[in-house]
DNA sequence: GCCGTTTTCGGCCCGACTGTTTTCAGTCG
């Protein structure tokens, strides 16, 4: 089994736990668990099981190295499949109903018999839910409104609508006169490739009129929570948005607790604690005493020294963790360590390769795209249309290619923009891994791009053999889009990604992140380790129109999330540098 | 189920909001 399917069993196994009313501790360990088995190499897994060793690694003991090595060897985990027998299929989709949990859904299994969502609605529609102790009207009635919108409200968002969402009620808030700071905290700050919801967080005095404000703004389709500290609201999308209201001196706090992410949270939490402070969203105060967290933490709020999340950082110690960076993957050892990246960040970006015309399935000519790239002061843009085999992008001939290439020539030299254009090609990396085009095409262009876009079913083995026959070429220049898959509608196709990663670093081929808020591709959590080990990273907007140029920006978002410095992403050189670069590959 | 320069047993983050309660459980983040 790959990594990925034992941390889904592991995962499934934590969730069924859930519905047996397990310890909720031992839940937490298996979802744990499932993390920590994503986060380790494909090869290390294999090695640490060989030579009995997983149990070194924190956070997995003797019973889910038992069972990740079970899982491993034989595909199958004779505990899962009895603990999967014995709870009814049906329960495990009543969790994805807003407002319904665990302990809930075994009263309504125990009471009424309800075992599936169809069965729920059905007595909530007789009246029996709000009959039951513990239930009443608004429950049944929310319950209801819960299945209704299941598919709505559990579904997540890409980063880029998310923020898009998100700007103008940021904007809206900070425009009020009673709010003093305004941030968005969550997975929409860290930058995760897909959000769940928005969480907003405001410094004031005067909570009231903020929270009247968010309940009541455009947008809102229905209000969810509206108290004193917190207010809720479904937008008509169907993304719930969370407001915190925050006295001014817990405001630090309370933006490092909603950024997250949880596992950061729970590293940070113990870390205080072992220096003998208790934190919360409230605040860091002592971890003896009387009083709860919230009472010590209003009195010490009062006269804290810490007002920025610098200063959260370095009272337990660390340095500043990027918001990107807090997702509990080793980001607290490398703060106190001081070992922390220089991130790249967007100013440091210059070029971008991988973009689309009209030629092929652009929506923008190469002189609208080329005044677009300079128009973000980019001093470099890399076209590269679809090569012959994607018809159904219609993908450039060798003449039509020859065609543009001497028309961008001839662009370059009119002097009319500022910014370069390289001449490329995306061109496809047919089902046995050759190229669409002949080696004396591929010669005459300043770079290739290598991209699969057919026969996505092969087999793992089939697709890697492929894709690194392709990486091998020696015209190749870098590789679009590692696995292809499109975020929340279509799984990447199957390949060895660690095995593609050392065959480009061994062939000096760079990996593309493909910064289209759809791709993302090559994933954030395989980047730290590939450019530890060399791999060069090139962020490119796959744009096929003008707007789509600035989505490197999102991609840096997605390179800081996989701790790439300016140094490991090649698009951040000088025109003359990636000139050099560029000639240098051809020679050698 | 995991972990340990306080611990091999007894902890494991903790608070807000809602709806059902008459003092609190469940859910959520």
């Amino acid at each position: 089994m790959t990594k990925a399917e034992i941390a889904h069993v592991l995962t499934e196994i934590g969730t069924l736990l859930e519905l047996k009313g397990e310890n909720p501790f031992k839940i937490r360990a298996y979802q744990t668990g499932a993390r920590i088995v994503e986060s380790l190499a494909e090869e290390e897994i294999a090695r640490r099981i060989a030579d009995d060793t997983l149990e070194e690694v924190k956070g997995i003991g003797e019973a889910l190295a038992q069972k990740i090595g079970e899982l491993h060897t034989t595909g199958k985990l004779g505990f899962y499949e009895k603990l999967k027998a014995s709870i009814p299929a049906g329960l495990v989709e009543l969790l994805q109903i807003s407002g319904v949990g665990p302990k809930k859904i075994r009263a309504l299994q125990a009471k009424l018999g309800v075992d599936s969502i169809a069965k729920l609605q059905a007595a909530c529609e007789s009246g029996a839910v709000a009959a039951l102790e513990g239930f009443g009207e608004k429950s049944q009635e929310k319950i209801l409104e819960g299945i209704r919108n299941r598919e709505k409200y559990s579904r997540r968002h890409l980063w880029s609508d998310a923020f898009a969402t998100a700007e103008p009620i940021l904007a809206g808030l900070r425009a009020l006169p009673q709010v003093l700071r305004a941030e968005h905290a969550g997975s929409l700050r860290r930058k995760m490739e897909t959000v769940g919801d928005l969480d907003f967080l405001v410094a004031t005095t005067e909570p009231k009129p903020v929270a009247d404000w968010f309940v009541a703004q455009a947008g809102v389709k229905e209000v969810t929570a509206h108290g004193e500290t917190k207010a809720s609201v479904r937008m008509q999308s169907g993304i719930q948005a969370d407001l915190r209201l925050i006295p001014p001196e817990q405001f630090v706090f309370a933006l490092h607790h909603f950024t997250g992410s949880k596992d950061h949270n729970v590293q940070m939490r113990h870390r205080a604690l072992g220096l003998g402070l208790s934190m919360s969203e409230w605040g860091l105060v002592p971890a003896e005493g009387e009083g709860t967290a919230k009472e010590k933490a209003e009195q010490a709020g009062r006269k804290t020294d810490i007002t920025s999340e610098e200063a959260l950082f370095k009272k337990l110690g660390l340095a500043f963790v990027p918001p990107e960076l807090r997702e509990g993957l080793g980001e607290i050892e490398a703060a106190e360590k001081g070992e922390l990246p220089a991130l790249v960040e967007v100013a440091d970006i210059r070029g971008v390769f991988h973009n689309h015309t009209t030629a092929s399935d652009g929506h923008n000519t190469l002189e609208e795209m080329t005044a677009a790239a300079q128009a973000l002061g980019l001093e470099y843009l890399g076209i590269a249309d679809h090569s012959k085999s994607s018809v159904q992008a219609r993908g450039l001939d060798e003449q039509r290619l020859a065609d543009q290439v001497a028309e961008i020539r001839k662009l370059n030299a009119s002097g009319k923009f500022k910014t370069h254009v390289f001449t490329g090609t995306e061109c496809d990396i047919l089902p046995d891994g050759r190229l669409d085009f002949a080696d004396d095409v591929l010669a005459g262009l300043d770079y290739v791009v290598v991209s699969v876009h057919s026969a996505f079913k092969q087999s793992r083995d089939d697709m890697t053999a492929r894709i690194i026959r392709a990486v091998e070429n020696p015209h190749t220049t870098m590789l679009g889009h590692l696995t292809g898959r499109l975020l929340l509608q279509r799984e990447g196709y199957e390949v060895d990604a660690e095995k593609v990663i050392d065959a480009a670093i061994a062939s000096k081929v760079v990996i593309e992140l493909n910064a289209s808020p759809w791709r993302l591709d090559m994933d954030w959590r395989l980047w730290r380790k590939a450019a530890e080990r060399g791999l060069l990273c090139a962020i490119n907007p796959d744009a096929h129109d003008t707007a789509g140029l600035a989505d490197f920006r999102t991609g840096v978002g997605a390179a800081r999330k996989g701790w790439l410095t300016k140094e490991q992403v090649i698009t951040t050189r000088s025109l003359a540098s990636i000139k050099r670069w560029l000639t240098g590959r051809k020679k050698g």
